[in-house]
RNA sequence: GGCCCAUUGGUGAAAUGGUUAACACAUCGCCCUCUCAAGGCGACAUUCAUGGGUUCAAAUCCCAUAUGGGUCACCA
């Protein structure tokens, strides 16, 4: 009995070799090729749209390939709709895939793309190391190993199955195709050479030049339900046959680095190069930690959208991340776009990066801020329609005011910036609405002057003798300082605050009763431009429902 | 616990042995201003986790300690 018995008795249908599989998927000559690899296990998290777009940046840099590669080996944390999310997300953010498998359409050479499909690829090559003696069914019950590693821990040894404690590859074959014609499940480990104590020299693009253990463990690489590898022996099958030249993963990987090179080795594979990013963080208190996706909502990338953030300021976001030297190229570089950023694994910081949503806010309001109003109307009408009933029953009532609105000191070279997200939009603007503004209950926002004789003169006075629609911005304040003369107000605020005691107020105190009592707020936009918006029916209207109170 | 990684202001972060430790966010102050949002100007680390060492010179190199993180699955 040999090992190539074993083989043909765990695998008789596998007949290509290693060989056929290269030819199947030749080499790409030197080209670049980057793979984004997510697991279908749940909505797509902010980590995952981090490293696409990282991936993503090289295979732009260097006219690459990008792939997007399913890896969905866990049947049991998989979820149905997940590939969906993962889909509708990469598009969402533009990270368009040159290679990909999705909702039944292959597109490139290199497919399957979805791991569950490969099987018969990673049994091919599991195959293979059985063959050279490289690879063994185990048939240690889970709580075997489970003894093994309480023991293990009582010892303060080391836990895993390695050396001594790798019970089951000292089986003979003969013990081995006995067992499994018995029918015990088993799984199929990796024979792993290495020795724990000596070390290896390893560079990550990120972390630069590391001394790591060897692998000595005899990890598994076949699972007994599904007969589907395992991450490692998936990242080695896939990663190779794709000729993907740069993995980009988060930095909890780095431990199992020895456990790749020396699989690469045993099949004499060139290794790919490593960034191992770092992982998004989130300040808690005192304590920092990595970014969950059960604690966080803004782990999710579905928080952004459904706060209506544009994928531009979210995008910006990571990439301030992703690079800090990123900020001050694109204020350089204003009319590029992210995807011309040149990126640099050697200036990610080598600690966590941490996810400010102060940060995105900004970002966003700058966004925001140099969108036209025509564009604004469009995105937010766009997220309206999903996200918003209220917004988008606000948006449909005129479609031309809402874009007027939005206009409001848009058009100048310092616009205003005040929206952080579509959703924000409409607590900005309601007033603007008569339905809301008559329906709702009304709280003034009252400054310096509380009176309410005094308030109803300034309206009356406004209305009756200095109101005039067709005024122009200038006239228009101008008659306002002119009432205040009128009224005893000073109408230079700077004068006023050389002698307050000569005045009842200054200009900023009238302006704000005409302001509040058009909108109840004390801050708002230009007061001007709301007047000229409303109209003056709507004005009066709003004026004569305080006069007459 | 073993192994690995990290540690610069309130926060992110630059600096790779040599001027007053960039820049950005936040905060505060002033200016501008009809309010607000902006914008302009300015303030904000006697010091780079701590302790040793190397050097004419250290945030930068070395050692130790402390703290934080990652990983030790038939999860990726």
């Amino acid at each position: 009995m040999t090992n190539k018995d074993l083989a043909n008795l765990i695998f008789p249908n596998i007949d290509k070799t290693i060989e056929d599989y290269e030819k199947l998927y030749p080499s790409r000559n030197g080209k670049t090729v980057t793979r984004f690899a997510p697991s279908p296990t749940g909505y797509v998290h902010i980590g995952g749209i981090y490293q696409a777009i990282i991936d993503y940046l090289i295979a732009k840099r260097d006219n690459g390939v990008f792939i997007l590669r399913i890896e969905d080996t866990d049947q049991k944390r998989e979820v149905k709709t997940a590939v969906e999310l993962i889909d509708n997300a990469i598009h969402y953010y533009g990270l368009i895939p040159d290679e990909y498998e999705l909702s039944g359409k292959i597109v490139g050479e290199y497919g399957p793309y979805v791991q569950s499909e490969r099987k018969e690829i990673y049994h091919a090559f599991i195959k293979y190391l059985i063959e050279i003696g490289r690879a063994y069914p185990c048939f240690c019950a889970k709580e075997e190993l489970e003894e093994l590693r309480v023991m293990q821990e009582h010892k303060k040894q080391r836990t895993g199955y390695y050396g001594k404690y790798a019970k089951c590859r000292n089986l003979s074959i003969e013990q081995m195709i006995e067992k499994i014609k018995k029918g015990q499940p088993y799984v199929i480990r990796f024979k792993s050479n290495g020795d724990f104590e000596e070390k290896f020299k390893f560079y990550d693009e990120v972390k630069g030049d590391l001394e790591l253990s060897k692998n000595d463990e005899d990890f598994v690489i076949m699972k007994s339900d599904n007969l589907l590898p395992t991450y490692h022996f998936a990242h080695l099958v896939d990663d190779h046959l794709m000729h993907t030249t740069h993995v980009v993963r988060g930095e909890e990987w780095l431990s199992s680095v020895p456990k790749h090179v020396e699989l690469f080795e045993t099949f004499g594979f060139e290794l790919p190069k490593y960034i191992h990013t770092p992982l998004i963080v989130k300040k808690e208190g005192n304590s920092i930690r990595k970014i969950s996706k059960r604690k966080d909502p803004e782990a999710s990338m579905n928080y952004y959208s459904e706060l209506g953030y544009p994928k531009e300021a979210v995008i910006e976001s990571l990439m301030t991340i992703i690079n800090s030297n990123y900020e001050q190229w694109h204020e350089e570089n204003f009319n590029k776009e992210f995807i011309d950023f040149e990126y640099n694994p050697s200036k990610m910081s080598s600690s966590g990066g941490l996810y400010d949503l102060e940060k995105l806010n900004k970002l966003s309001k700058e966004f925001i801020s140099k969108m036209t109003a025509e564009h604004l109307y469009e995105e937010s009408y766009k997220w309206a329609k999903e996200y918003s009933e209220s917004l988008k029953n606000i948006i449909e009532i005129d479609k031309e005011y809402y874009k007027n609105i939005l206009n409001i000191e848009r058009d100048q070279e310092k616009p205003r910036k005040d929206i952080i997200n579509y959703s924000m939009i409409e607590s900005l603007i309601w007033y603007m609405y008569d339905d809301i503004f008559n329906s709702k209950e009304k709280e003034y926002e009252w400054k310096n002057i509380q009176d309410k004789i005094e308030i109803k003169n300034i309206l009356s006075t406004y209305i009756n003798e200095y109101y005039d629609e067709d005024d122009d911005k200038d006239m228009w304040f101008d008659k306002i300082k002119s009432m205040c003369e009128k009224l005893n107000y000073a109408s230079n605020i700077k004068e006023y605050k050389k002698n307050p005691e000569l005045y009842k107020g200054n200009v900023a105190d009238v302006s704000t009763i005409l302001r509040v009592a058009l909108t109840t707020k004390s801050n708002t936009p230009d007061l001007y431009c709301i007047m000229k918006l409303l109209g003056r029916d709507r004005i009066l209207e709003r004026y004569n429902l305080i006069l007459n109170n």
